[in-house]
DNA sequence: TATTCATTGTGATATTTATAACAATGTTAT
DNA sequence: ATAACATTGTTATAAATATCACAATGAATA
C-alpha cells in the first residue's frame, strides 16, 4: 500500500521544507513546494494524503507541522544507523557526503579489508575490519547498509550483511544483488544512469 | 514511445551480456539473462522488441548479435563524450569510476573553479577552469554532463551547461534543476535514496 | 516423418504511477 | 452579509510499466 516513489518524494519534500524554513516562511502552498520539487501540485497533495496532516485551503500547510508529520512518517522512533562497506574512492566520497548532520540517519560505521584503512577514522567515521562487521551491526542494531565494494565482491558482502541483520541495502556496485524476501535493495547504477542520460540527450533534440 | 525504464535496462543487459561473453557462451535464453538482471524473462523479451533483433525459440539469442543490436540502438553512431563539473570528493570518485574503458561514452573533460585543480589531470581527465567550459563543450561537441558541484551552485552550472549545448544532465547535487523543454535530467539523489532504503528496511520486516 | 519440448514474440491484462477535475473550505473584498 | 477567489482533499481518469498467457517456432528425439 505504501508507494515506493512516494517515500522518495516525501524525503525530498522534507529537505526542501527544511531549506524553506530557514528562509522564513511559516506556511507553504502545494504549488510552491511543487515548483521547488519539480513535480505537480496535485502530486504533492496526493503524497500528503498518507501523512494524516491536512493543510488549510486558505493558508496552505504550516511548514513546522508538515515537517513533523513527514518525519513522524518516515523516520524510526529512535535514531537509525547505517553501515558503509567498501572504503574506496566512492566510499570515501559518500562518507564525506553524508558526514554532516542528519541526526536521525547517520553512517555509524565503515568496513574494509585494506589494513591501511582498518581502525582509522575516515571523514569522521570509524573503519572496521570486514570480520568485525557482523558484530558492529548487531551491537549497534544497524539495519541499513551501503555497498561500495568492487562488483565481484558485492554479492558476498550482501550475503554477510543480510546474515548479520541488514534489511535494506543501497547498492553502488554495478551488479544486481540476489537477496531473500524481506530485504530491500536500491541500486545506484551510475554507468546505467550515464548511458540513459546520453541516450536521451540525443533523443530529446 | 521509447520507455525510459527500458533504456536503463538495455544498458544493464549490455553490461551483463559483455560479462557473459567473457565467460564463453555464444547464446543465451531470456530467463538466463533475467536471472542475472534481476527482472522477469517476459520483461527481457518485451524490452528486446524495440531492437529489431529476434532470437530463435530453440537457440535463444546470439550474444554477439544481441550486443550489436543493443549498441546500435543505444549508442550514437560516433563516440560520445561527457563533461563532469565539480571535482570535489564525489567528482573525483566518479572520474575514477568511469575512468576505465567505455570507448563509446567517455568523460572527456572536467571543470572546477579551484585553482589547485585547474590544468591538472585527475584520474586521467583534464580539468579546465569553469570559464573554459563552454568552449570545451562546443569544441568537442559534448551533449552530456555530470553535475557534482555543491547544491547552491548546481542551478547556475546547469544554466551555463545548457547554454553551451548540453542536452542531458546526470545531477548528483541535492537540488531539482529547472531546465527548458528538450533537456533531460536524471537525478542521483543519494540522501533521498538512503532514506528510502532506511524506510523500507523497517517496513519489509 | 511425426512428436515432444523449451523458448520466443506479442496481444491481453494487471499493477503502479501520475494527472485531471471538482466539491468543500475559508479568507478577502465588496 | 455576500460574492469572489485560490487552495485543499479526494475521486475519477489517464499514462506508464510490468506480468500473464499462449500460439508459433524449430531443434531434438523417436
Amino acid at each position: 500500500m505504501v508507494r515506493e516513489k512516494t517515500i522518495g518524494r516525501l524525503s525530498l519534500y522534507r529537505r526542501l521544507l527544511t531549506e524553506l524554513q530557514g528562509e522564513g516562511p511559516k506556511s507553504v502552498y502545494s504549488h510552491q513546494l511543487a515548483a521547488r520539487a519539480g513535480v505537480s501540485a496535485a502530486q504533492i497533495r496526493r503524497d500528503f494524503m498518507i501523512l494524516g496532516y491536512s493543510g488549510s485551503p486558505a493558508q496552505g500547510y504550516e511548514v513546522a507541522k508538515l515537517l513533523d508529520s513527514i518525519t513522524h512518517f518516515l523516520d524510526a522512533p529512535e535514531s537509525q544507523g547505517a553501515i558503509l562497506v567498501g572504503v574506496g574512492n566512492l566510499g570515501r566520497a559518500l562518507l564525506a557526503y553524508f558526514g554532516t548532520g542528519r541526526a536521525r540517519l547517520r553512517i555509524e560505521a565503515a568496513c574494509d579489508n585494506d589494513p591501511k584503512k582498518i581502525q582509522r577514522v575516515i571523514h569522521g567515521c570509524h573503519c572496521y575490519a570486514m570480520v568485525e562487521m557482523p558484530e558492529v551491526i548487531r551491537r549497534q542494531s544497524i539495519r541499513t547498509a551501503i555497498i561500495t565494494v568492487p562488483a565481484p565482491e558485492a554479492q558476498a558482502v550482501a550475503n554477510d550483511l543480510i546474515e548479520a541483520g541488514i534489511r535494506g541495502i543501497l547498492n553502488f556496485a554495478p551488479v544486481r544483488l540476489h537477496v531473500p524476501e524481506g530485504v530491500f535493495v536500491e541500486n545506484m547504477d551510475m554507468a546505467v544512469a550515464l548511458e540513459k542520460v546520453a541516450f536521451f540527450a540525443r533523443q530529446h533534440v
